[in-house]
DNA sequence: CCAAACAAAGGAAACGTTTCCTTATTCTTG
DNA sequence: CAAGAATAAGGAAACGTTTCCTTTGTTTGG
């Protein structure tokens, strides 16, 4: 249905084989001026647009990166698709993504997905520490670039590109500290606890006991990463716990943690900061925009996909591990301690 | 690199056109039952995923849908690509994302971009007007089909789903009405202005005369649709006039907009929403989240992206134009009038 | 004036599938 | 026991490109 070579071929007079070689701007293409004029404007006026699919298929290369995220509807990724793809647009590249929906099962899916796509290289923010080996390793001895967002674990030599929170996390600490923060809690996501949550975590015991802070276990709670869902369980968490016990502050692992959570303060009438105060993580653009803007460590959305796009296309610059630095913003839903 | 058809055939000592026959079950398959194993053994063993673009290319139907959408940042356009995709998946279908990000030039880019991916139907939710006799009604003649998101203009004949905002534009006029706003303000966003802003203006004025309500020219202002852009507009819409002067709502066109100026209103110390109301549109998840939740107008993302599939496949159940209706959702930031 | 060089363009194979058609073998059945 | 059906599988063309190789004229240099 689509116009084809074929097509401008004979619109023009010539062959095929011409068209494409006129139309690719080879050098080695020694048509006239004349023709390749008229080609161009037979193109044109047919409005030609090359097959993807016969092209890739010939060439074995399809200028297409493929892109798996976690869950499209956290505006951090949105941020991050948007950057990977300016970086694809200077290089002539194309971006094909993938939503994990947070879903085990489809993150296998849409491995496939992409590979049946042929695409040049993949870059993937997984939740599922099990597709490292059996999908992810393989794969990248294969040939097929991989890039992993967020890092491999120890014994991997994957590719990555990913953002050492402690030393902003630490930051957190000091800040919540210096504001007369004695307790906190906490609120994990459930996903790649291997890779984040576990280390992490680890490393926060450390950083508060630097600062003198406590935080006691049933204050480490955990959820489904989604706005929903943390407002749910902070709803309950609340709601079982007298006011005075609670933690005057909260530390949560992504802004979109946060704003549920702080929803469900505000449906109990609990004041942002003076009863408790958040801190979030990823700096989405909703996080300064807040009715109560929000205290969070923002991640260099832009050096990352500077990086994993070097990493995939295996640019000259590009290095085997990228380690890049979150930082603190202060905003409005950290202050004072009153209790 | 990738595993082919041919690899599987000599692993199973076949021809490839059995393998592919018993890859895709076909019912006029006769391979026997333990040539079937042999073969889906050796495609699992050895990881077979098949190629699309060649099996594309020779089916003429890519199994593949193409959606371009203004502005991936806006989590509305986020739910409403997951909506779209549930459905795809359900029919086995794919999709690719276009992101506009608001540049009419990138639009026509876009187009080409999935043309070139020979897609099996686009989707599209234009933001420039001109688009639709130079390309949009051209594609649709040529076999392609095209629903336009938000609907074509007047004397086209393209397929279309559209939310009819009016009526719960007018249950917002009363809603302001009953709470005692007489002045109300406007936020609209610059796009689209033929297909949306001006018809639906026209239709405000109507609405707001029947409920008492007056909307000084000054107050209707303009910005790009982001939160960054309403913000700034904003402050300085307030800045510039004294307290007392400005309406006691603002009716925003989308809830990026309401985040974006209400957070200018924090800023400038109003009371939100005893100094100043709003209301948006959209509903995104975000709306209900916001340390001061926003009234505003939901879409039924569900049925438009039901009804756009439906369109977009050219299923018997498919409608050529459809529209939706819209939905007012009151929360904190509209409440009585105190001026 | 002829061979060699060059300009300009066409022919055909290949990429990985799918589909239609053909071939080879075994099994019925009159 | 031969003819036809049924079973099982292979051969080859096609999809729209690109690339390598060949062909056809025309010009140049000795």
């Amino acid at each position: 249905m689509n116009v084809r070579l074929k097509d401008v071929a004979k619109e023009a007079g010539v062959a095929v084989n011409t068209v494409s070689s006129i139309l690719n701007s080879r050098k080695d293409s020694w048509a006239s001026e004349e023709t390749k004029q008229r080609v161009r404007d037979a193109a044109k006026k047919l409005g030609y647009v090359p097959n993807r699919m016969a092209r890739g298929l010939i060439l074995g290369k399809f200028n297409t990166i493929g892109l798996i995220i976690p869950d499209l509807q956290n505006p951090f990724y949105s941020a991050l698709i948007t950057e990977i793809e300016t970086e694809l647009i200077k290089r002539n590249y194309e971006l094909i993504i993938e939503d994990t929906r947070l879903d085990f099962k489809r993150e296998r899916l849409c491995l496939e997905r992409i590979k049946g796509r042929q695409v040049d290289g993949i870059i993937i923010n997984p939740i599922n520490p099990a597709i490292f080996k059996t999908h992810l390793e393989p794969l990248a001895k294969s040939g097929t670039p991989v890039v992993v967002l967020g890092g491999p674990p120890e014994n991997s030599s994957l590719c990555s590109v990913q953002v050492d929170l402690n030393s902003s996390i630490n930051d957190a600490f000091r800040h919540l500290a210096e504001l007369g923060h004695k307790k906190i809690g906490f609120i994990l996501h459930k996903l790649a606890p291997q890779e984040t949550a576990a280390p992490r975590t680890a490393r926060f015991r450390e950083a508060m006991n630097e600062h003198n802070l406590e935080s006691p276990k049933e204050f480490l709670i955990q959820c489904e990463p989604t706005m929903e869902a943390a407002f749910e369980v902070f709803a309950d968490l609340i709601a079982s716990h007298p006011k005075k016990n609670l933690p005057t502050a909260f530390v949560c692992m992504n802004d979109l943690l946060a704003m549920g959570a702080m929803r469900a303060a505000r449906d109990a009438k609990l004041a942002i900061p003076d009863d408790i105060a958040f801190v979030g993580v990823d700096d989405i653009p909703a996080a300064r925009m807040l009715p109560i803007s929000l205290t969070t460590i923002s991640q260099p959305v832009h050096e990352m996909a500077v990086h994993v796009i070097e990493a995939v296309l295996e640019e000259k610059s590009a290095r085997k591990k990228t380690i890049l630095n979150g930082q603190l913003i202060v905003r409005e839903s950290t202050g004072t301690a009153h209790r």
